[in-house]
DNA sequence: TATTGTTATACTCTATAACTATA
DNA sequence: TATAGTTATAGAGTATAACAATA
């Protein structure tokens, strides 16, 4: 159940985020690096479910439009301080605005309890 | 969060799979055609989100191991009615058990209350 | 001509291994 | 020697297109 209303959730998605020019890794850094900044890319590939040799593409293109920096540690040069920028953090906020607005259409079947609960125990089990 | 918590749950899942001599899609057209036997490939492949080339091979490897039946429809020759056997049927159940098994695992943070409702939910939103 | 099942092929996504630079 | 990041390559998973049989 979870894999089948996955795929129809990131299908639902994918013209959102085509429409903001993002890709669903892009999105999914994006929101990870808006929650706090991160010291290497190995950690956020691991934060975030991915490999880190996978986000390499990503960071290069949303650091290409300007939407992170990569800062290399000066106590570590070859760590790279990951960070968000006001641009970035803006498409993310107008990105996420737009996908929770699609997320409506699933979520209102659901009374407010169910969905309250619903939403804190798929945060619980996901990062707890 | 979906994405990341169901390759979590594949993850986990993938060992007790595979010693029952499963695929994830095997074990996922079992489970399907445990509840009621269907009439064309095609038919089977929309219900559980799959492409209808995907499930050729796995259709083909459940009926080698005589997990499944693929009777052709005397009134339509082209259409094949798949029907589960009594051997498929154990070891969709035996298969079930184990995964339920480790789910546990996920489930057992949550109070009674809140199981009830996210894995209500989770199949209102998925099949609904 | 349209549909069911099938095969072959191409494409995307992901992981593995090898490389550079720093430590 | 080990680690952070990168690149290249191979592998798995998936979708597209073309085919045979039947309607």
């Amino acid at each position: 159940m979870l894999a089948q209303l996955t795929r129809e959730t990131v299908a639902a998605e994918q013209p959102v985020l085509t429409a903001h020019g993002l890709t669903m890794w892009g999105y999914i850094v994006l929101s990870a690096l808006d929650q706090s900044a991160i010291r290497t890319q190995a950690t956020l590939a691991e934060s975030i479910g991915a490999d880190k040799t996978r986000i390499i593409p990503v960071l290069d293109a949303l650091q290409n439009r300007g939407y992170i920096e990569r800062i290399p540690d000066p106590d570590d040069r070859r760590a790279r301080l990951l960070e968000i920028t006001e641009s970035g953090r803006s498409i993310k906020n107008a990105t996420q605005a737009d996908i929770q607005r699609g997320e409506e259409h699933w979520l209102a079947q659901l009374s407010a309890g169910d969905r309250e609960v619903f939403l804190r125990v798929l945060q619980q089990l996901t990062f707890g």
